[in-house]
DNA sequence: AGCCTCCGTTCGAAATCTGAACTTTAGGTT
DNA sequence: AACCTAAAGTTCAGATTTCGAACGGAGGCT
């Protein structure tokens, strides 16, 4: 299999991975949720190079994950921003970085902090079950076939 | 920059997708969270060369997400489990898996469903808030420095 | 002996990434 | 008028990476 074909496979892990499953993407994800918006913002936060930048944007712009909006006119220039599709990977990120903090944090503590507005606190993700509201854990969760 | 420099990075995303931040990683660790272990299995499910599942195995190794264990002698064979800090990307495939039966289901549904043992019910994975235990949305974080 | 299983390694071809130059549209400066 | 700057790309040669097919090897089965 080549990643080309991961997106026709009958799994949703495959088809989430054709999409943002490739590093820079997830990288430029991670820009548009701190709130960069413009092209020269993920080149400098980034620092890779312009073709690489172009390619990942168009390809998030091109399955809906962003939006490529007019943000000014004489020279007309876009910008781009998460979608409703996009907004649905936060998850997704906050579980990548809430990761990232735990195993690889150093002494000074994680590089950033995450404050729940709504109740005030810092907080740190938590996975919980729909139904019953508890946490979750790999270990409790039944796999089948639907 | 080049993807080896990303684990320098003071980001925990950067850091976190230095390690499963590719394609096949990640769907290597789909099949570990499937209950698969064996090199057979991999090749089996994923269909991919056996240089790939090999280096992937060697790298989420040494990192410690997965744990080589002897499961038989004569001939010496080793199979792969989730360590804690594997387990520990539990919500980062959740997450992964919710996105994608949400935006790329079929109108047969999401291939797999996931039931929690706990309370029995099939279940979606939520994120909530550590502290207040509300439903976190992108729009209601606010990130700063740490 | 010859074939099979499981788990890899090796190596050349194909894909990807980098860095630099070039483009477009427009405003500002000398 | 000529020149510089800025944002957002595009293009292209050359370096780097990744991938897949073929090979290896340790032991078992017939």
């Amino acid at each position: 299999m080549r990643w080309s074909e991961l997106a026709d496979q009958p799994c949703s892990v495959a088809r989430s991975v054709a999409v943002i499953g490739d590093r820079w993407t997830l990288m430029v994800l991670r820009d548009c949720f701190l709130g960069q918006r413009r092209f020269e913002d993920f080149e400098r936060n980034l620092g890779i190079s312009r073709g690489i930048i172009a390619d990942r944007l168009k390809h998030l712009v091109a399955e809906g994950v962003l939006r490529r909006e007019v943000y000014q006119r004489r020279p007309t220039r876009h910008e781009y921003r998460l979608t409703e599709k996009g907004h649905a990977l936060h998850p997704v990120i906050m579980a990548i970085v809430h990761w990232g903090d735990v195993h690889y944090a150093g002494p000074e503590g994680p590089p950033l902090i995450h404050r729940h507005r709504t109740c005030g606190c810092d907080f740190a993700p938590k996975l919980t079950c729909s139904e019953c509201g508890e946490a979750v854990t790999s270990r409790e969760v039944e796999v089948r076939a639907g």
